[in-house]
DNA sequence: AGCACGCCGACT
DNA sequence: GTCGGCGTGCTC
């Protein structure tokens, strides 16, 4: 008797076994799909493996063998088993995560040849490598190198990139430079099946996609690139919440391909790779001349000139007129969209806030709506307040909308454009332009002056990696300019603005390494996240803190920590309540077998408990 | 996750 | 008396 042992896209662990009927015996193997009757429904099932025993009573036969040739090789199953170990999560829901949406449905693919794989040279330390390139331009010619190198061998390549725009430009880059069959793979991608098919054959040569890039069904992968690995959408913030890196990381190390990590302000977590001698370092100069960088200390000028309620500084003015003044681009940088952050009354001091998640509704002035900023929750704006009736409306709080109408009241001769979400921005007559992060994602840009405004709000998030992600974005800027910078801050001694200061990263990396070692932080620890939510409120909370409390008895493993239950961020979002657990270990896998065991009986009604590991 | 089974409160 | 709430256990 045969025994297929199946996983699934739910949140159930198994493998649970199935008798492998004679007519299906061809079509069963490691790797490919069977539809199963499980409880009452019938699902996808991924074969993992065959056995002759099992030690199940009642079994089920499978119900229909869907694959000729399995869609997982034995690399890939083994990395999305290795991520469920890691990631607290299924190995059927990180096998769902790796596949395009047809073939998690059922749909059926032609019949195929496996593309070849082929043996590899031996991996040795020197096959992970992180360039550190200050301007993001020469990173390119290493990156071309390489996938020369992996295309000469035989081998392919996968380039992740963050964003859809960089994508398609890497993909003219490659196209231009290479002779070699490069397609564009990421979800929601056009006829995804047939360009994963086309892969699976090994009929492509080059990948370029986004996250979900990192699991291109080659058999003879060589070389996988991340750029800007920094970058915080490699982080799925959905089940299973895995980084793209990690999934790097294991995937090169199972198929002894090699690993490029690109930034320009590359993460903590790499840069102790490279000091554990894990990862190789390679720092490229910048092409671009240095800026001159000013920090105006905010409490200073304050002093000095009393401005109220300005909203730049006067030497920041001073420098915009003057670049208005010989016609040169200027920059202004807020981390703020829309014209206010609180619409409130003007009466009754009632704020208006968004109904589903709770927190301020932002204005935004020129479709005149007020906007959630969480959850995307839209009305227009009431004329008067909804508590007391009163007329008045007040708005307060500064947005790039905002900065744009005070720009044009400061600078009536000055042509400005706001660019929030996609709108286009390669307008030729605009003077000043105002915008958020945003701009540092869209390429080919250059401004003569940049003025960061409010860079302190950022700082002081109750968040341990604001630093790390305000130099991050600091540098962005940076690679947007040759001429000038500006910013405004109260914490002119803070080490990413001296960093910036002395034109040496390190200022920034060995000061924040230090602060993150003496705080048992990332990425000297790793945390993770239990997050509990609920239509209603008093039921998230007690359930998390009876599970916070049951955590902490039944944690007799050495290294485990079980730090904190607080409130989520927001508390309230999409009409769920939110409380989650802060938990700290010196290794993720520990974290996750002991979460495994903790939560299989954890039930509460109404809650619904998810993991994140590694967190940001 | 999703479902069935099972035991207690207020309704035709 | 029964419809339905949700706590509990299970899915090969």
């Amino acid at each position: 008797m045969l025994y297929a042992q199946i996983v699934l896209g739910i949140p159930v662990e198994g493998p649970f076994d199935y008798i492998v009927p004679e007519s299906f015996r061809q079509k069963i193997n490691p790797g490919s799909r069977a539809w199963v009757n499980f409880g009452t429904k019938k699902k996808i099932g991924y074969v993992v493996g065959l056995t002759h025993k099992t030690s199940v009573k009642k079994l089920r036969e499978i119900t229909e063998a869907i694959d000729d040739c399995p869609v997982l090789d034995k690399e890939m199953l083994l990395l999305t088993k290795q991520l469920s170990e890691y990631y607290c999560c299924s190995w059927g829901e990180v096998i769902e995560a790796a596949l395009p949406e047809a073939l998690r449905r059922g749909k059926r693919v032609p019949e195929f040849k496996s593309g070849a794989s082929k043996r590899k040279s031996s991996f040795d330390n020197a096959s992970i490598t992180l360039i550190h390139d200050l301007d993001g331009a020469s990173r390119w010619k290493v990156y071309l190198e390489r996938i020369k190198e992996s295309l000469n061998a035989g081998l392919s390549s996968i380039v992740l990139l963050p964003d859809k725009n960089a994508v398609l430009n890497a993909k003219e880059i490659i196209q231009r430079q290479l002779n070699a069959r490069t397609s564009v793979f990421y979800r929601k991608v056009p006829k995804e099946l047939d360009e994963w098919l086309q892969i699976r054959k090994g009929e492509i040569d080059i990948v370029v996609g986004m996250r979900s890039g990192v699991f291109a069904p080659f058999t003879n992968l060589g070389l996988i690139i991340i750029d800007e690995e920094q970058d915080l959408v490699y982080k799925q913030d959905q089940v299973p919440h895995y980084h793209a890196r990690q999934a790097a990381l294991m995937r090169s190390g199972i198929g002894k391909s090699k690993l490029i990590l690109g930034s320009t302000s590359p993460s903590l977590e790499s840069l102790q790779l490279v000091k554990k001698g894990l990862v190789k370092y390679v720092p490229l100069s910048r092409a671009k001349a240095y800026p001159k960088i000013m920090i105006i200390d905010t409490k200073a000028e304050y002093l000095r000139f009393k401005p109220k309620n300005a909203f730049f500084s006067k030497y920041m003015e001073d420098s915009i007129l003057s670049a208005l003044n010989s016609s040169e681009k200027t920059l202004i940088f807020l981390n703020r969209k829309g014209f206010a952050t609180v619409a409130s009354c003007n009466n009754c001091r009632t704020v208006l806030r968004c109904p589903r998640c709770n927190v301020n509704l932002v204005f935004h002035f020129k479709e005149g709506i007020l906007n959630c900023h969480y959850c995307n929750f839209k009305m227009d704006s009431p004329k008067i307040c909804p508590n007391c009736n009163s007329g008045y409306i007040k708005f307060s709080g500064a947005g790039t909308e905002k900065i744009e109408s005070e720009l044009s009241r400061i600078f009536p001769q000055a042509r400005i454009k706001a660019f929030e979400s996609e709108s286009i921005f390669d307008a030729q007559d605009t003077d000043i332009f105002v915008s958020t992060s945003l701009v540092t994602k869209k390429t080919g840009h250059n401004f003569d002056l940049i003025c960061v405004l409010s860079i302190d709000n950022s700082l002081n998030r109750a968040d341990f990696r604001s630093s790390e992600k305000v130099f991050s974005s600091l540098m962005g800027l940076l690679k947007l300019t040759a001429k000038k910078l500006l910013i405004e801050t109260g914490f002119p001694q803070h080490h990413a603005f001296k960093a910036l200061l002395n034109n040496d990263a390190n200022i920034f990396y060995d000061k924040e390494l230090k602060e993150r070692k003496e705080l048992n932080f990332p990425p000297y620890k790793h945390l993770a996240l239990v997050k509990l939510r609920s239509k209603i409120e008093t039921k998230a909370k007690e359930a998390s803190h009876a599970l916070f409390k049951r955590l902490n008895a039944k944690n007799n493993k050495r290294g485990i920590n079980v730090l904190s239950v607080n409130p989520g961020q927001p508390p309230k979002l999409r009409g769920n309540f939110y409380w989650q657990l802060l938990i700290r270990s010196n290794n993720p896998k520990q974290i996750t077998g002991f979460l495994k065991t903790q939560l299989k009986d954890f039930r509460h009604s109404g809650i619904i408990v998810t993991v994140d590991i590694d967190p940001l």
